[in-house]
DNA sequence: ATAATATATCAAATAATTTTGATATGAGGT
DNA sequence: ACCTCATATCAAAATTATTTGATATATTAT
């Protein structure tokens, strides 16, 4: 069973690495097939499967089979969740600050 | 020379990792000292102090000193940076898309 | 059916991150 | 000044992530 720390950590795996932030923006101009990303970015092609597989499991990226082509682009509803998950884990839980200490 | 790329990436780092997402979820509830965070999580002391290196770096996370104890919190300005980062990311750069192919 | 192409998966090598234990630094207290 | 406590830093070991090359799978074309 994954923990709930691991599930969320997954999502931003997705943006903690160089080569993913650049597929990101590359996919930012719009949806493009695996061949696109291969022919544009410094990387071989099980390299490219291997980060795709990456973003794709956080959400922040769908995919689908077209023929023998992989199409990928950023998916809207798993950016908006990042971007929820984000806020909740950094928004304060209760007004009142407790557990403080050290005086 | 730092590329773009690595500098966000750094901000995501904080978010990637089980042991900082607990961390967060513990600052969550109000500003926290070192110790407090020590004897909340199984982790060493030199372990904390790598794990708050990274989240300060991030900018999600600020502290201070205050006697011979340093002090945690989630910083409002930098969770929000990170928010407008992700947002931007994750946001195409215009409506048409382009560079499609494979048919 | 065979061949060619696109991508995924696997295993081994390499690199980066994390953990751990030891030591250093700096603030207070005596 | 000396001692203690809180934290940071360092270096080595352990773990995890990434890269690379080889092979497998699936789709289309001949």
């Amino acid at each position: 069973m994954k923990t709930m720390y691991e599930e969320n950590a997954r999502v931003f795996k997705a943006l903690c690495d160089e080569k993913r932030l650049r597929i990101l923006e590359l996919l930012r101009g719009g949806e493009k097939c695996a061949c696109v990303l291969l022919e544009q970015l410094e990387l071989g092609q099980s390299g490219l499967s291997y980060h795709m597989k990456i973003l794709v499991e956080s959400g922040i990226v769908e995919s689908w089979q077209e023929g023998k082509w992989t199409h990928y682009k950023i998916s809207e509803k798993g950016s908006e969740y990042a971007g929820f998950l984000l806020k909740k884990l950094t928004t304060p839980t209760s007004a009142l600050d407790e557990n403080n200490c050290c005086r």
